[in-house]
DNA sequence: GCGCTTTCAGAAAGCGCTTTCAGGGGTGCT
DNA sequence: AGCACCCCTGAAAGCGCTTTCTGAAAGCGC
């Protein structure tokens, strides 16, 4: 892409009659006679000079823009998540890029692959990963190498299996609390919304909110949960097929609030209210749930803080030979999308 | 960032025992015989070897990464818009690295420096520009060079000072149609939210909107336009001063979606029903709004092809001498959120 | 079998920058 | 005035890769 070719430091130092070393110099903000300086300034002005970010890192310049990847940046549980980051990157003077995969292993791969080629300072994943462990391997082979390189790495509520630091949701005691509250309310009979299976995301939420129901001797029928992708139209789909099959349950509880709103969705097309008929239970606590009417029910996740957190995690130096963890959220926020059975 | 230094390809060639040339040409798939071929495949998987992507830049290969620029991640509008970005260029085995301003033009300028810097093949710009002329030059300054030197540029919905190829909404007609469908509702004493002024993305929705107005012979008194930020919780400030000044109008225009949803919480807030006590209208048609209750009324933009139409734009050369504009979008749809006045 | 073209590997020249290393000219001291 | 020292500039090396260019070996026709 050079077809008028590019104003090099060399031009702007034959522009201002010194040496390429001095206007390295002189850009750079390093001791140099004012003078001097002002001509190198003026000459790099005047030519529109941007300096090769390729050449300055090659030549060993630290690079400052961070890699965040995601599965979907139109998702708001996500673009939550990079929103934190993004505000303690800001702080430390950092930019950030923003990579979607839209849950496609191959590209994540890449995308850490491209980090990992610019030598950026910092990559940080975050959802869950994916259930074949040839992509997790996969992309353990490109993080290992990296690290070793001096990269950081941290996750936010990535799969376990990635030795990696993390900041993870109290996916599991969130779940169970959201079952004793929900219990509370006098339900007894459940549907659960579930996500692609074999992720911990899944696994966690479903494993928390079921072994509780046990605890409590309630049944939860392998019919009433039913797999879906994590997304809206994924909570509708769902929620319609458990309205096919002829819905028992008077509470339906949605792996992600995302997956709550596609399923109120379903039950309103299907004539149906919440919370009057049915009670709707979302996870996560994406801002827009606020909003809704009825505001949803859900187990709060500090999405923001967690995407801080992970921030911090990669800018400071792991000294410990194991991996931290920072467990975040998990309280129950009753709002009006459940009601209470049989007051 | 090297603590351990870094496989490079002469490591490779060295395992492989072949020059370093036969190494990069049999890594970048050209003739090698075969059996040196998997030589070097061989040693590059066993050292874990990725090319420096600097230097691969530096000596002239090309980038396959694209930037967006957009102010704010976490606005469905701008995730929607960048969501088709995505799409295409996916299709065009791209790459997308997001960047979010959080409305900060010296971040702008910035990202584009460093996209420039790092000889990205395109740029593309989301959302409309800074009210200070300084800031737009400054990024004019910066892109000017990027263009020369071959890069790409597009913008989605931008300011229109900034001279490149855009896809535009169609603001004006699109907020004149909304004038005229809430009349043919009824409803005769409007107020609006508006954004930051001084944005063609607030001059054109207000002006279209106002003029259609003032063609049907209905004022729009300047204290029933309150200016506010174009986030959800500008549009519920904005709609609560509107409640504190004594609310006078039965419609409720709010330039964009989000504000529209902070305007109904504060509605609601406020003990007032949508659309029974007041009627709100948006504009963009982000998700979400169809699953609101109610479902909000809005002028349809097309986010996700907006950002498809600006990829494809940036993808292919600009041949003539004119920049190219595509406009797009602008159909009212109605939804629960207004009411029909006096029927 | 000789001289021709063709094929493919290696040597080497950069890409544009930072940074050591030397050197030159002041300055302050004796 | 002479010496030591410091500061600043320029020359040059080199970051890791791609890509000519060169040369050797192999394949072909006569």
């Amino acid at each position: 892409m050079q077809p008028r070719p590019h104003v090099t430091l060399e031009d702007v130092a034959r522009a201002a009659d010194v040496s390429p070393a001095t206007a390295s110099r002189a850009l750079n903000g390093m001791r140099v006679t004012p003078q001097l300086r002002d001509r190198v300034l003026a000459a790099a002005g005047k030519l529109a000079y941007t300096p090769n970010a390729h050449a300055r890192a090659l030549a060993g310049a630290a690079h400052r823009t961070v890699g965040v990847i995601c599965h979907d940046v139109t998702d708001p549980y996500f673009s939550a998540i990079a929103g934190g980051v993004m505000r303690v990157a800001g702080e430390n003077d950092l930019l950030v890029m923003l990579a979607s995969t839209f849950r496609d292993p191959e590209r994540e791969v890449a995308y850490v692959s491209m980090l990992r080629a610019e030598r950026a300072p910092a990559i940080l994943l975050t959802g869950s990963g994916f259930e074949d462990p040839r992509w997790e391997r996969a992309l353990e082979a490109e993080l290992r190498p990296y690290l070793d390189g001096g990269g950081r790495v941290a996750a936010v509520s990535r799969h376990r299996s990635l030795k990696v630091d993390s900041v993870l949701p109290e996916n599991r005691a969130g779940a169970a609390a959201m079952a004793r509250a929900l219990l509370d309310l006098g339900h007894r009979r459940f549907a659960v919304l579930a996500g692609p299976p074999a992720l911990t995301t899944v696994t966690d939420r479903l494993g928390g909110f079921r072994d509780e129901l046990a605890g409590a001797g309630v049944p939860l029928p392998a019919a009433n949960v039913v797999a879906a992708p994590f997304t809206r139209d994924g909570g509708y789909q769902a929620m319609t097929e458990l309205l096919a099959r002829g819905l028992t349950a008077t509470c339906v509880f949605a792996l992600t609030d995302v997956m709550a709103i596609g399923a109120c969705a379903a039950l309103r097309d299907h004539g149906l209210s919440v919370p009057d008929d049915v009670s709707v239970a979302g996870f996560d606590d994406i801002p827009i749930v606020r909003d809704l009417t009825p505001p949803l029910t859900t187990v709060a996740l500090p999405l923001q803080q967690l995407g801080e957190e992970a921030m911090r995690m990669a800018l400071t130096e792991n000294t410990g030979r194991r991996r931290r963890v920072v467990r975040l959220g998990g309280e129950v926020v009753i709002r009006a999308s459940t009601a209470k059975l049989g007051g």
